[in-house]
RNA sequence: GGGCGUUUAGCUCAGAUGGCUAGAGCGCUUCCCUUACAAGGAAGAAGUCGGGGGUUCGAGUCCCUCAACGCCCA
């Protein structure tokens, strides 16, 4: 127990009880309770790792902010509360940083060179490294960010255990991520196949469904002219991609369109080219596009794709993984004049190769007519800055519902095993795995990720086996299939006839951190713990990651427990900026929290972020920080206040005395408290912190306006001792049960002034219950309402608040007179009333006589 | 184009199963250095609850419709 300071201060709370709960490991995820209770005593949280690379922002603060109220409510309540943390590190995200950071790029063909130091100032062109190098890199970088990250997380007293810690290409994290995808794969629901893929031509990577985007572009519609190969006449086509017309396979038109119904089943040569492709009918078709006919290459968007599967179409790509048109005239192009014309696209990008071949369509006369612009949506990678384009190669997909129509409908029904906070939020999962079109592609051709853990023998001409992966052994896993050897086979062999080969791509970021539950709770290293553990009680998140994060956990655990991961989602809304939009990187309105923090102090941004509903999109406001300030000073000044009061013996003891708090206007503040207490419970109990934190704040704001200004006289002992005692054990009672509530939102302050007047922590203190005194909580509603008439009276006649009142008439019905009695000294000396006299009536009015000047 | 959400004082938001004479905080105005708190306290002004229909004795609350804004998906 401490002293009470003279004068309460928020300032250097934060770093005082950081160190102090640290040392005293408030938050530790407690084992050995965690091995005899009950599952239903252990609450774990699936806390979201946050992405290390780049800075921590307002939407982060707030969303952590609102799970630790429910880890802290949880905790109070005796739960034994299993809250990790994790850093998200893996991936492309960090990549850029280190490529941007140190002024680097991975090349895989560069040897590893142990004694490579980072150039000092970045160059103007980026040195090649090689990938063990690049690594070190990503991991050097990662690791000061994640520094960075616990800082700010420890000031802002997330009540995490800290060393639950994992990062998701930590060791832990790549044994579990590697060994969940070789059961997939031994089930059946991994597999590889060459096939169109999203690609994306500056990362040089596949990209999936989740983390693509649609931008508005500007295009152009080119009307084409194609040839009839009866020689009867021409087809004209719009297309935005002219330059697709070499990878031209076939023409489509709606089947019910009449126009074009009598084209269907005939052959059109290719303008240029001279390629002959059929014309064909697909109710994709749209009539209404265009002269509604299109053309189908190989690929210029999703849509050629689905085409080309389902019309059984040739494959003609040529567009590279570079984003550069093949270099050679590909074989389906015969014509003298067709190869004259590729020679002129051979190696060029995207949109070299429009504008030949729009010039080359101009002299040849088969482009009637100017090219007419539109604004059109294009599919980017979400990190990306120029178009996807679609190049086929071999791929590793999990299955994921977007191919299988039961296998959707089981994850829809794994969605409504969940209870959704806030509940709506549930269709955003149901319309993402609903629009599904294709299984979850995971493999990326990356550098800092969680490898594949395969390798495939080659043949006699060094060619790969595909179809026959080389596993490895689960007791080795993690491994790296390109340093690493599989059994029965010697380093000697990597890459040589009948030797083998390992796979070179690195899994999604999202392909691991799909697994939290299980990198947390130790399942691949210690299944007894998970078992404490899992399924776990509640995963909070953003909700732009419900079709990621939260969908692929669903399905990572359908298939490997055939369960969902938890019982509770969260989902926390956006934060906005004052102009009520959302606060993001790109848009550069983003706050960094650690000024605020200086500022307001930690427990007002808490503050801040718990009063956002669960689910709601919340305007950022350094206004609610100044309340929540005021909040804060407020509990250390009225615990100053009644702890300086002297104590009242054995009434602090679990639950006021019923005999020392004899008082009836006492007992009806504890009533109107339990229904504090319960109202703030429930809410809780409902992932509510935002309800709860207004209930008891409200009742907060009434105990110390006029509660306490009521009895401040009695307390003192203008009375008996024994209204005295009452009081004050009230008072204790209250700030006691108070202080409790507002623990979960304002660790700091609540634990300064509760280490005031107690010896152990707030956060480990009993969640309050009703003090069962059976007050009359209506009691004191008319006493508080004269006190304000006299106020009134009193700011009207411009006189101190502490001045007399000569003489209080108060008119009031039988039952407020009969309430009025049990406060009326308290009233006379809260207004420093002289004479008073209560008449009946039927309003409850005043006459209030003031004492002159 | 489809889905979801939001729309209540100048601002940010509360208003479970319909009963409100519509609340809070901030901001604003005025007053008060009162022995927990001047990084405070007291009081006051301020809203035809997005528009239009409907159900009902009664609707901010339920139904229909329209509009604006936001997000997600095509």
């Amino acid at each position: 127990m401490s002293t009470t300071p003279d004068k309460p201060s928020l300032d250097g709370l934060e770093s005082k009880w950081a160190q102090r709960w640290e040392a005293d490991g408030t938050y530790t995820f407690d084992r050995v309770a965690a091995t005899t209770a009950d599952r239903s005593e252990i609450f774990a949280i699936d806390t979201p790792p946050p992405t290390v690379s780049g800075s921590l922002h307002m939407g982060t603060i707030f969303g952590y902010t609102q799970t630790d109220a429910i880890a802290r409510y949880q905790r109070m309540c005796g739960q034994t509360v299993f809250y990790p943390i994790g850093w998200d590190d893996n991936g492309l995200a960090t990549e850029r940083r280190v490529q941007n950071f140190y002024g680097v790029r991975c090349d895989p063909s560069q040897p590893y060179d142990p004694a490579f130091q980072p150039p000092d100032d970045t160059p103007e062109e980026a040195v090649p490294i090689s990938r063990p190098n690049f690594v070190d890199l990503c991991q050097t970088l990662t690791a000061d960010d994640e520094q960075v990250f616990e800082d700010i997380f420890r000031r802002l007293g997330l009540s995490v255990d800290w060393s639950l810690m994992y990062t998701t290409v930590g060791e832990i994290s790549r044994r579990t991520s590697q060994l969940a995808f070789l059961n997939n794969l031994e089930r059946g629901e991994a597999y590889s196949a060459e096939a169109p893929t999203l690609w994306d031509i500056d990362d040089r990577t596949a990209v999936a469904q989740a983390e693509l985007e649609d931008r508005e572009r500007p295009g152009a519609y080119h009307l084409l002219t194609f040839h009839r190969s009866d020689g009867d006449g021409d087809v004209l086509v719009d297309t935005t991609r002219p330059e697709l017309v070499p990878s031209c396979v076939a023409l489509v038109a709606h089947p019910d369109d009449e126009r074009h119904r009598w084209l269907v089943g005939q052959t059109v040569h290719t303008p240029l080219f001279g390629v002959e492709v059929p014309v064909v009918a697909h109710p994709l078709a749209d009539p209404d596009k265009g002269t509604g006919i299109a053309m189908i290459c190989t690929f210029g968007d999703t849509t050629d794709v689905t085409w080309w599967r389902e019309l059984q179409l040739p494959m003609r790509a040529l567009i590279g993984r570079d984003g550069r048109f093949s270099a050679t005239s590909p074989e389906w192009i015969t014509c003298d004049s067709g190869k004259a014309a590729y020679a002129e696209l051979a190696g060029a990008t995207v949109t070299q190769a429009q504008r030949t071949i729009v010039e080359l369509l101009g002299a040849s006369g088969e482009l009637p007519g100017e090219p007419r612009p539109l604004k059109h949506q294009v599919k980017f990678y979400e990190r990306g800055t120029r178009p996807l384009e679609i190049v086929t190669s071999r791929q590793w997909y999990v299955a994921n519902g977007g191919r299988v129509e039961a296998l959707r409908k089981t994850f829809l029904e794994r969605g409504r095993e969940l209870v959704w906070h806030p509940p709506h939020m549930r269709h955003r999962y149901e319309d993402w795995v609903g629009g599904l079109n294709g299984d979850w592609l995971i493999s990326r051709q990356r550098f800092f990720g969680v490898p594949i853990p395969l390798w495939y023998p080659l043949d006699a001409d060094g060619q790969p086996d595909h179809d026959s992966p080389i596993v490895p052994e689960r007791a080795a896993l993690p491994i790296d299939p390109s340093s690493d050897v599989p059994q029965g086979y010697e380093a000697g062999q990597r890459g040589v006839p009948n030797g083998f080969i390992g796979d070179s791509d690195v899994m999604d970021t999202w392909a691991t951190s799909s697994l939290t539950p299980q990198i947390a709770g130790r399942w691949a290293d210690d299944p007894d713990a998970y078992a404490r553990v899992f399924p776990m009680d509640v995963r909070p998140q953003g909700p732009e990651i419900i079709r990621t994060w939260l969908f692929a956990t669903l399905v990572r655990s359908h298939y490997e427990h055939d369960a969902v991961p938890w019982s509770h989602t969260m989902i926390n809304g956006w934060i906005l900026d004052p102009d009520r939009k959302k606060m993001s990187k790109s848009k550069g309105n983003v706050v960094t929290p650690i000024g605020l923090f200086d500022t307001y102090g930690t427990d007002a941004v808490r503050y801040w972020a718990a009063s956002g509903r669960p689910g709601v999109d919340t305007a950022f406001s350094e206004e609610q920080m100044k309340v929540g300030r005021r909040l804060a000073i407020k509990l250390l000044n009225v615990t100053k206040f009644v702890l300086g009061l002297s104590a009242v013996d054995g009434t602090i003891d679990g639950h006021p005395g019923a005999n020392t708090v004899s008082d009836e206007v006492d007992r009806a503040m504890l009533a109107k408290l339990d229904a504090v207490v319960a109202d703030s419970t429930g809410a809780f109990d409902d992932f509510d912190y935002a309800r709860a934190l207004e209930r008891t704040e409200a009742f907060f704001w009434w105990f110390c306006d006029d509660y306490v200004e009521l009895v401040k006289g009695r307390a003192y002992g203008s009375r008996s001792e024994a209204a005295a005692a009452s009081a004050r054990s009230a008072l204790r009672w209250a700030l006691d049960v108070l202080t409790r509530l507002l623990g979960p939102i304002m660790p700091f302050a609540t634990e300064e002034s509760w280490s005031w007047w107690h010896d152990t922590s707030v956060h480990r203190a009993p969640w309050p219950t009703p003090s069962g005194l059976d007050g009359r909580a209506d009691l004191l509603d008319p006493a508080i309402e004269v006190l304000g008439q006299m106020r009134r009276a009193k700011t009207q006649a411009k006189v101190s608040q502490r001045s007399a009142v000569r003489q209080l008439i108060i008119v009031a019905s039988e039952p407020a007179r009969a309430a009025l009695n049990a406060a009326l000294a308290d009233l006379s000396d809260a207004g420093n009333v002289t004479a008073v006299d209560v008449r009946p009536g039927e309003e409850l009015g005043c006459e209030i006589e003031l004492e002159p000047v």
